[in-house]
DNA sequence: TCAGCTGCTTGCTCCGGCGCAAAGACCCCC
DNA sequence: GGGGGTCTTTGCGCCGGAGCAAGCAGCTGA
């Protein structure tokens, strides 16, 4: 049975590269392309067709979809060591969304050549994609969920919480949010309205839960927004 | 090389034993067990550890997901020939919702044990369940975009053509939805309330583009709902 | 250094759809 | 075949949050 790959009990990791000698891993990275792009570039757009599959080493991706009426959501934020547009690795598919960079951002990518022949050879990366994308799916799933159920108010919160634990860094003012997040931002994130997530913030400043300026906010107290997201 | 496989080239079928020869499938399915289920069971449960993995053979799930407050959201239908709780396959996972049967209904289940040995056999069904994945993946955020975006009407149009076109059929008075589906099922789908459903099934059905009764609803104008779901 | 662009704030108005209540329809089982 | 439970309909009132307008603030680049 030459097909046959004998896989370890459980998987437990959620990386890319899990389960991959380091020497295998570098040699995976080499037959990959690195690319640098500048703060709000376009890797890819929603509706073309998928050619790559794109690793994050530095920065961030903003991942959006478009609806025809012109109004624009974001989807999630791609963070160093996380991959997207996976559908790259099946034919004949469409981009289901747009990938800008937010921030300086350094990306590995790998042509759908390329992908189907390391995971020809590392069949444990197709688990590790599958682990992601199920990861993904229950992120979605939850936020769908509050999405329905859900004040703005409490999602405001909660999607926050969410980024601050990927992205932030202490400073004497508080947790800061490491890259620009206007209230444009955080309203296409959270289904809502530049307008809600104005008079939101500043409520919550006023309270002295944050600190904020221009496309940059600062959690001075995580336990009240906490709160507010359990609660209601 | 001993772990080296061939991929062929792309992959563009969606079915979990696409790529697998006719023999192998039915050793895949005896390894497993057949379970039949009667209308309204329970198969697992949000928030219970994912021991097993089910595919449908005869009947539905539904998938939801319950909120602390109570609300409860439909996630999903599982239709014939569809996975479920792939998460299974890793170890010290919750289960991230409640499966329930609609109807009558045939699963074949496997274990964690059965899965990993399966598919370091078959490396190919990782392949093929990424791909079951990251359809769900895309169908849950557009239906995430549609729910911040789109007024109720329209979200409701296209929850019933969805449905319509995955489990329905032809009868003399129109395009009949194969199962019991609620009122309350459509608003826990669509994100809205028993109330809205029921006032925007009775216009249409006014307006001659439905018939429907007591969990029972047949389409008689498919373009007509077609239209509202394009144009909002 | 200052102009201009882009992002942010806040008052006001309006409305889609939620929630309740009460009655009606339908189904199933005893 | 009738009673009870469940699903559905519909009127009414209310309100969260969307949308608009007008002005303010802060960054950036020439």
């Amino acid at each position: 049975m030459k097909n046959q790959i004998n896989f370890p009990e459980t998987f437990t990791r959620s990386d890319f590269f899990s389960g991959i000698d380091e020497h295998e891993v570098s040699a995976i990275i080499r037959s990959g392309h690195q690319v640098v792009f500048k703060s709000g570039s376009t890797l890819f757009r929603q509706g073309m067709p998928a050619r790559k599959l794109y690793l994050v080493e530095k920065g961030r991706l903003k991942l959006s979809k478009l609806h025809r009426d012109g109004k624009e959501i974001i989807v999630r934020y791609i963070n160093p060591g996380q991959i997207t547009a996976a559908v790259a690795a099946f034919s004949e598919k469409e981009l289901p969304a747009t990938a800008q960079t937010v921030g300086s951002t350094e990306v590995i990518e790998w042509t759908r050549e390329s992908i189907l022949r390391i995971m020809g050879k590392y069949p444990r990366l197709a688990i590790n994609m599958l682990h992601a994308a199920l990861e993904r799916l229950d992120d979605i799933q939850n936020r769908y969920l509050e999405l329905t159920v859900e004040r703005v108010e409490q999602r405001v919160a909660r999607a926050l919480l969410r980024i601050m634990k990927q992205s932030s860094h202490k400073t004497e003012e508080g947790i800061h949010i490491d890259f620009r997040l206007s209230r444009q931002n955080l309203a296409d994130y959270t289904g809502t309205t530049l307008f809600t997530v104005s008079r939101i913030l500043s409520d919550w400043e006023r309270k002295g839960w944050i600190s904020s300026g221009r496309e940059r906010i600062a959690v001075t107290d995580p336990h009240a927004l906490v709160t507010l997201a359990e609660t209601g």
